[in-house]
DNA sequence: ATTTGACTTAGAGTGCACTCGAAGTCTTAT
DNA sequence: ATAAGACTTCGAGTGCACTCTAAGTCAAAT
C-alpha cells in the first residue's frame, strides 16, 4: 500500500525489487542502505522513491556478484559525502572490470556447453 | 585415436583446471566423476586425459552456476549408459537457457552500473 | 469483539560449496 | 638417515547470503 506521500511499505519494495521483506530488513541491518529507513507513527518502514531506486541499483550490484561487504564499502563512502565520489567511481570501475570478466567467462563456458550439446544432437539425429 | 595412456597426478589436474586438490577429492566424493579415478600401486589417483577433459567440462558447468546436485544428476544419467543421452541433452538445453538468462541479466545490470559510472564521470569532469 | 494479516525485534538456523585439520603413509631429495 | 613434501582418509570447520523462528504489537476487516 502506498501512501499519498509517495512512500512505500516494505511489502511494496519487496514486490518492486523481487527481494523478500526478510532480505530488505537484513540489508538494512547489514548497513547496505544509505540511511535508516523512515518509520511511520507505528514504526513501520516507509521507503521513499529514492530508497527504492537505491535498492534497485543495489540488486544490480548483487546480481553481478558484488559481495555484501563491498556494497557496504560503497555505502560508507557515499555516507561520508561528496568528496568520496572519486573513490566510489573507482570502486564501480573495478567492479565493472569484474563483471565484464564474468560475462566473458560465462560466454566461453556457454560455447563449451553448446559444443557438447551439438555432439548429443548429432548422435540423436544421425 | 591415440592410446598414449598418459596419466595425471591430482596436483597436475589441479594445476590444469584451477581447482584445488581438496576440491578434486571433494568432487569425486560428491559423485561428480563419471567413475572412481584409477589408483597407482601406492593408491594415488591417476587421472586419464578423458578424466581431465571431464573435470574441465565440469568447471564450465560450475562456472555457469549449475549446482553440484544437477551435475550429479547429469553424471548419474551418463553412468546409466547410451539410452540416457536424450535426457542428458535435455538437461544441458535447460541449463543453456539458464546461462543465457544469466548473461542477459548481467548485461542489463552492467548497463545500470555504466549509467551510474557516467554520472560520476560527469560530476568529476564538470 | 475477534480474527487475520502485516509488521516489529533479536537471534538462531539453513544450504551451498568448498576448505581445512588431524593423523597417518609413502616417495624423493639431500 | 633424515627431512621434506605429496599423498591418503574421515570428518569437522568456514564463509557467505540469506531465511526463518519466536514472541510480540498493531490496524483493518468481518
Amino acid at each position: 500500500m502506498t501512501t499519498s506521500a509517495q512512500s512505500f511499505a516494505i511489502s511494496d519494495v519487496a514486490a518492486l525489487t523481487g527481494l523478500s521483506t526478510h532480505t530488505l530488513r537484513y540489508y538494512e541491518r547489514a548497513g547496505l542502505m544509505l540511511h535508516p529507513i523512515d518509520r511511520s507513527s507505528t514504526s513501520q518502514r516507509q521507503y521513499s522513491e529514492a530508497d527504492v531506486a537505491w535498492v534497485t541499483f543495489l540488486t544490480k550490484l548483487r546480481s553481478t556478484a558484488m559481495p555484501i561487504a563491498r556494497v557496504r564499502d560503497y555505502v560508507e563512502l557515499a555516507r561520508r559525502g561528496e568528496d568520496t565520489s572519486a573513490a566510489r567511481l573507482e570502486l564501480l570501475l573495478i567492479h565493472r572490470m569484474n563483471v565484464v570478466a564474468q560475462v566473458e567467462e560465462m560466454t566461453r563456458s556457454l560455447a563449451a556447453i553448446d559444443f557438447k550439446i551439438a555432439t548429443y544432437q548429432e548422435r540423436i539425429t544421425v
